[in-house]
DNA sequence: CGTGCTGTTGAACGAAGTCAACCCTCGTGG
DNA sequence: CCACGAGGGTTGACTTCGTTCAACAGCACG
């Protein structure tokens, strides 16, 4: 069960975010591309990056190429925060973004740091509840409407403060948030669009 | 599908921990048998709870009693911590445990508070994105495997710095924290039984 | 003009859910 | 004392939702 090798191997090989600048200034800014590795599981957790704009996605893989994206991380939030010495997430921009970065080390020193970041951890709890619940008690077509929801909201909170952009996110990203296979979303997405919206 | 209403309804007649004392100090301690509950969803985030010793089950519920344990918090932990106005999860205690209190008005003003709390909310997120994985990505024998051995984990640590209880969670209880139903959790179990441990 | 992605749809299969029967223990009260 | 019912646990038989395997269409790119 579970196939679709779903990460090509090349993006493996790409290197994260500032691995090649371990002194770049915190609170130093940062583009990124689509599809950018900004953290990868296994790798020393110096770092941990501010979303201001775009998505970024973080994920955890297992054996047989299954793959669950744990979290989606929109403007605001953050990612690459790990609890321990290593990265045990990795972490990708699911479009154009824009992260500060910062390093971890000055979680301990900066008290103005640690009110922003209280702050967003809750929210981002929260929201990992309401994934929780999606992933344990929700049909597919529960799961995909919800997503399809909150991204509805997500896009309506980003076009107050700046631009409005649809966020792309293919049917195997999807399909990975959602704990389903990309056929299943596929069908879902299908049967929706042939009722209603 | 998923029918069981898993939780009596005499249980959401039992009032929260302090809701009786809105002026409790902070940081006072509180002893709670098990099955208590600690907050309700819906009622005012005025609290939270870092719980010292036992286990707490953080739950929401959806429409046809389907009952998902988003978060299972041990020793060091908080709970409760809502990130808007209003609790969107119930609290409950899974065996006799002591919590300490707090006001959510103190994390303003507290810098102390904050060291600590951020290192949990790091520690619980993470956590979280585990669980997720469980939930998304793993069958039901993975993830009553998984739950099991962090169980044993967890009583581990707890025999090191105090005395040694063995975590009781009925069938209920770990099949909506799985995402499954109990029979499942008792076939898996009994399946696991008969081959080794 | 192939080759490689992404998306779509069909058909068959299987893991987990549903429904239901039954056991055991415990507490309560006739 | 034991009858009774409630609650938790176990197991069986059947169903179903989502997966798996597969074929195919559109599109971009070299």
């Amino acid at each position: 069960m579970f196939g679709h090798a779903a990460v090509s191997i090349e993006r493996f090989n790409t290197k994260a975010a500032f691995s090649d600048r371990p002194d770049a200034p915190s609170g130093s800014q940062l583009k990124l591309a689509k599809h950018r590795v900004v953290v990868r599981a296994g790798d020393q957790a110096e770092r941990f990056f501010e979303v201001e704009s775009g998505a970024v996605m973080a994920y955890r893989l297992l054996a047989a190429g299954r793959r669950q994206l744990v979290e989606i991380v929109f403007p605001g939030g953050i990612c690459g925060l790990a609890s321990g010495d290593l990265h045990e997430s990795s972490c990708e921009t699911l479009m154009p973004s824009v992260l500060r970065s910062f390093k971890r080390s000055d979680l301990a020193r900066s008290d103005a740091l640690r009110v922003r970041i209280v702050g967003r951890l809750q929210a981002q709890l929260s929201a990992m509840h309401d994934h929780a619940v999606s992933l344990g008690r929700k049909t597919a077509e529960e799961r995909v409407c919800t997503l399809i929801l909150r991204l509805r909201d997500v896009e309506r909170d980003a076009a107050t403060s700046a631009t409005a952009i649809a966020l792309p996110m293919s049917r195997t990203e999807i399909a990975d948030y959602l704990g389903l296979t990309l056929e299943t979303v596929c069908r879902t997405i299908s049967d929706l669009a042939r009722r209603n919206l």
